[in-house]
DNA sequence: TTGACATATCAAGATATTTTGATATGTTAT
DNA sequence: ATAACATATCAAAATATCTTGATATGTCAA
């Protein structure tokens, strides 16, 4: 991004912050973290199309913060608690000035 | 957003998760984290233009996350720990189940 | 009081994200 | 086999975000 470092983790931290930065599926994180649901709960709770939701579930899946498996017709959602927790984290440390945070940062 | 719930926190927290959804805004906070910088040393660390960093520096501003002040002709940026620590929070508790999250969250 | 510096803001173009409606895929019941 | 269901994917339009270069604002030094 900047031409001088590579910082692996920044982009994929970036983008699991992407997939939080949107009401509609910080709602979904919400309500998954009562447990596993299936798309068409979500879609009558929320009250949303179903490719609205799909499309969101996406971004959460491809963030990792979300995992899912078929069971008949129905594909049921549900957190990833360790990413959601490494993320956590990464929010943790920043408050912690001694922890190193973004491997290879900038600092000079 | 979906017509039911009014969940003023929601657009706030999405906000300030979009604050750190970017690559240069994440090293922007991990260069603060080990303190106030002004301006040019932070456009001269990252290599990037005056005015980018001006933007993305008033991205992070306006989601609250960074504090300014003027000292003569500069501007120094600093954490603003207690915003970190709140978006820190509420990512902690969502792997808490038992504590409630989003106000008036939209579990029917 | 002019010039140089540090930073912010603005407008325009370049990119990326989101929504919508239509269609595709996989599953089950008949 | 066919129809109905649950979900995903796609293409196009609508929005939002980001970058760039130009200009504005505030501050200090000469």
């Amino acid at each position: 991004m900047n031409g001088r470092t590579a910082v692996p983790d920044l982009e994929r931290v970036a983008g699991v912050f992407h997939a939080l930065s949107d009401a509609t599926r910080l709602q979904l994180v919400d309500l998954l973290r009562a447990g596993e649901r299936c798309v068409c709960e979500l879609t009558d709770t929320l009250d949303a199309s179903q490719s609205r939701l799909s499309f969101h579930l996406r971004v959460l899946k491809e963030a990792g913060l979300v995992l899912d498996r078929r069971e008949g017709r129905w594909i049921y959602y549900r957190l990833n608690q360790e990413r959601v927790e490494e993320v956590a984290s990464v929010l943790t440390d920043c408050c912690a000035p001694s922890k190193r945070w973004l491997k290879g940062g900038c600092c000079g």
